[in-house]
RNA sequence: UCCGCGAUAGCUCAAUGGUAGAGCAUUCGGCUGUUAACCGAAGGGUUGCAAGUUCGAGUCUUGCUCGCGGAGCCA
């Protein structure tokens, strides 16, 4: 039987008996008087049961719940402002759905390898529970952000016959008779395919890499949204990226301040996210580097310590854009005004949490993209359909791609998205 | 792949080369308002693995295994 009732809504049931269904969270006692902290996913209450208002049984069963202890309780629904939340629960009866013995995470620190070996039962703590709330709002806000900005969602495959940018290490796989298959690392090149069909589109999907990183900012497997638009130069990519973003973060704002707390977030870095976002060039930042006292050659990609860098001077996502091409994907358009610079954008978090956005302008010149595409020793002949779409009413177009992961990491404001992702796939851990 | 750090009770951590300890969790007892409750007691150990130095190794040396953090790569 379902729950009629559900702790976020208990403050409407002042004064009324309800019954609800949950685990026990933590229990304190004191000879005569238990209490219970239930949770049912919705929140947290304060059960007491105190041994003169119940049978001796139900006093029995109260005792012997143990932590995540499946349970239901019934009782008086009271204001107490000596409660967490200010509503508690007097009990009359208990009862025990399903036992919990032994318990392997406690009430106090634990490291984070033994906290991954049990992220089954991790998601249950209270912090998790808050991440997974943000993740959904998020989640959320992308669909609800391109639906109402006319976007089309367009799932690209998840297996591919080739690298879609030739670069990373994919995981690999036998497909049937026709040899070596891919798992995709990016929609984009499909969603480019979508863009020409109906104009504006996104996909939302996992992606993944085989890439031997080991760092906090890295999964093998990770969500990404990739919106593709016909027409859109990098300024009107930009444009959206910024517009995108400021959505995204005021949608939490508006809906998880709860969650927020729990997480010990400082909210006025995040309600300083509005538009309009800086903008610099690469040569730009390439500039400040130096100022800064840091060699920096040009042409070289920017690392991880000058993103800080240049991402410390703002309390905002800054957007450079106009690298130099050779360090950038075949597909990106070269800046007409200098033909070393590819029309790309990469968007830094504040804060020190890097890079959540790529993107570009696309090239849509037939021969350049052919040429580019020998360039880099690509397979021309997985490229026949890709080329299709420069033959056959080519038109400027762009996109990008968030990396949904990084990008709660961001809002949340904690130290490693492992924790962003319910099962995170990792260089040496594919479990549980 | 490279650089750095680490592995002691179920968990988090202590222990000058000289008897392996605490808190939490578990079990038992106490407490009618606790907020990671508290107080008392008990059980709980092949100190990651293998070798070496030493009268004596958790501690020093070497190798290995596993993990963590960072770099590169990227979202």
């Amino acid at each position: 039987m379902k729950p009629e009732i559900y702790i976020k809504d208990l403050a409407k049931h002042t004064g009324q008996e309800v019954t609800l269904k949950g685990w026990l969270y933590n229990k304190r006692e004191s000879g005569k008087v238990k209490f219970l902290i239930l949770r049912d996913g919705t929140g947290y209450l304060q059960c007491i049961v105190f041994k003169g208002n119940v049978s001796p049984e139900v006093f029995e069963i109260a005792e012997k719940l143990h932590q995540e202890a499946a349970f239901e309780v019934t009782g008086l629904v009271k204001a107490e402002p000596r409660a967490v939340g200010g509503v508690e629960l007097d009990a009359t009866g208990v009862k025990l759905i399903g036992a919990s013995e032994d318990y392997p995470i406690t009430p106090k620190d634990h490291g984070v390898e033994f906290l991954i070996d049990n992220r089954h039962l991790w998601l249950r703590s209270k912090r998790q529970v808050a991440i997974m709330k943000i993740r959904h709002r998020i989640v959320k806000s992308i669909r609800d952000f391109f639906d109402e900005h006319g976007f089309t969602l367009f799932d690209p495959p998840i297996i591919t016959p080739n690298a879609s940018e030739g670069t990373s290490t994919l995981f690999q796989m036998e497909y049937f008779d026709l040899g070596k298959a891919y798992l995709t690392q990016s929609g984009q090149l499909y969603a480019e395919a979508g863009a020409l069909a109906l104009g504006k589109v996104y996909t939302f999907g996992p992606t993944f890499r085989a890439e031997k990183s080991k760092t906090r900012r890295h999964l093998t497997e990770f969500w990404m949204v990739e919106p593709e638009m016909a027409f859109y130069n990098l300024d009107d990519d930009m444009d959206l990226a910024e517009e995108f973003l400021e959505y995204i973060v005021k949608s939490v704002l508006k809906n998880n301040l709860a969650e927020l707390e729990i997480l010990e977030r400082d909210i006025t870095k995040l309600e300083k996210i509005e538009r309009p976002f800086p903008r610099v060039s690469y040569d730009e930042a390439v500039q400040m580097l130096k100022d800064e006292g840091h060699e920096f050659k040009w042409g070289d990609d920017l690392g991880a310590a000058d993103e800080t860098i240049i991402s410390s001077k703002y309390d905002k996502p800054v957007m450079v854009h106009r690298y130099p091409a050779e360090i950038k994907a075949f597909y990106m358009k070269r800046d007409p005004e200098n033909e070393k610079l590819a029309l790309a954008v990469d968007v830094l978090a504040p804060e020190g949490y890097g890079e959540i956005i790529g993107g570009s302008q696309r090239e849509d010149d037939y021969d350049l993209l052919l040429s580019r595409i020998k360039e880099h020793k690509l397979p021309e002949n997985f490229f026949s359909w890709y080329l299709d779409l420069r033959k056959y009413g080519s038109v400027p177009h762009s996109g990008f791609g968030l990396g949904l992961e990084r990008t709660i990491t961001w809002i949340c404001g904690i130290d490693h998205l492992r924790e962003t992702i319910p099962f995170p796939r990792m260089i040496y851990r594919n479990t549980p």
